[in-house]
DNA sequence: ATTATCTATAGATCTATAGATAATGC
DNA sequence: ATTATCTATAGATCTATAGATAATGC
């Protein structure tokens, strides 16, 4: 039952990918190592020879998002409209807040994290800082604070999509991200996008 | 090693208010039920005769915490500011970043709570409404579209909080709350508040 | 010979319950 | 007699490891 050298990475990737939704959808307690390596098609003891701990594979996780911003481009520029306002469209859509197990890390693992190893905290700060530096780069607008409008806009994204999950009433939850949306966008924002294209990641 | 029944209401009290600090700091799933009786000074048995469950505790939880308004009164009360201001400046200081188990219900248990029973979410949703209208009540200017600039208000305090508690870096989390306490309070805003009067409950 | 994976299990938890105990309150 | 609490434990998990197995790659 082994497996050549080039099958083992890709097993190895699949865990990673796998965790990476699990972890989000139903959070880092939720997910058990057993029911983790049946979800990669292998079986639990296998992951140990991968991984030295679950929570090296959270950290593992947490900077494997670090590419957000290749699939962000790639998603905006399908678009004529800005990136920016992709973005906030994306992000905010009801498809997003749908999918947390292929949607933003921050909205879906932050709590989590915050009470997690060191060595995860510092592989989540780092991609959230470029997700921070992408959000800067794409402002509209004056070019003044863009840093502090950048960790302002965050904030309000994180915020809007963890509140839209949490509440029960639909019509209360729709509310909250049109509310953000209206804030970052403007009245230029669109009636009801978001619901075409693929999914937003992360 | 009875209890009179004055006593036994006291002790279910307590249970809930133990219970409301260990999940705003560990997560619903951090905490065990015999650590929490542990906490509350009675045994792990004991619980099962004031709740059906740990999840309806849990719902108790969220309920118990509608009487934000109050304490959010009063702290306001005893401040010459305006009380949406000593709302961001407390909410956002780095004192309640540090005491999530005495801070806000929304940013500390929001993932966990959409995960939850329904029974759950109707609590939580219901205590977030208060808090919404709170907002919108307090906020400054124009009259128009009150509910909107308050629920995007409360996404924006949440998420601060959120991402200021899972960053690694004190730097980077102060800046967090800075730019988010700016965006909410313009330049009006106050170097470093925050330090003094109670935590920040809710 | 090396090593990726599998089977089986040790050792810790954790929720919930059953039955005993002892003080309250009719 | 009722009932709030305690002791003890059943039944499920869950992480991590030990040892066996079998295909790869020098």
């Amino acid at each position: 039952m082994r497996v050549s050298r080039a099958q083992a990475a890709a097993n190895r990737r699949r865990i990673v990918t796998e965790a990476s939704r699990l972890f989000r959808e139903r959070g880092y307690d939720g997910v058990a190592v057993a029911d983790l390596m049946k979800s990669a098609g292998l079986t639990h003891g296998g992951f140990y020879g991968h991984f030295e701990s679950k929570e090296a594979l959270m950290a593992e996780t947490c900077a494997s998002s670090g590419d957000i911003r290749t699939r962000w481009e790639r998603l905006t520029a399908k678009r004529q409209q800005p990136p920016f306002q992709v973005l906030v469209e994306q992000y905010l859509s009801p498809r997003h807040r749908d999918q947390p197990g292929h949607g933003c890390l921050f909205a879906a693992l932050s709590v989590d994290t915050a009470r997690q190893t060191p060595e995860v905290r510092h592989a989540y700060t780092g991609t959230f800082r470029k997700f921070a530096d992408m959000i800067a780069d794409w402002l509209p607008g004056r070019r003044a604070n863009r840093r502090r409008r950048a960790l302002a806009t965050a904030s309000s994204l994180v915020g809007a999509l963890v509140l839209s999950r949490a509440v029960d009433d639909p019509e209360l939850s729709s509310e909250i991200l049109d509310a953000v949306r209206q804030q970052l966008l403007g009245a230029t924002a669109s009636a009801t996008p978001a619901s075409s294209g693929k999914p937003a990641k992360e």
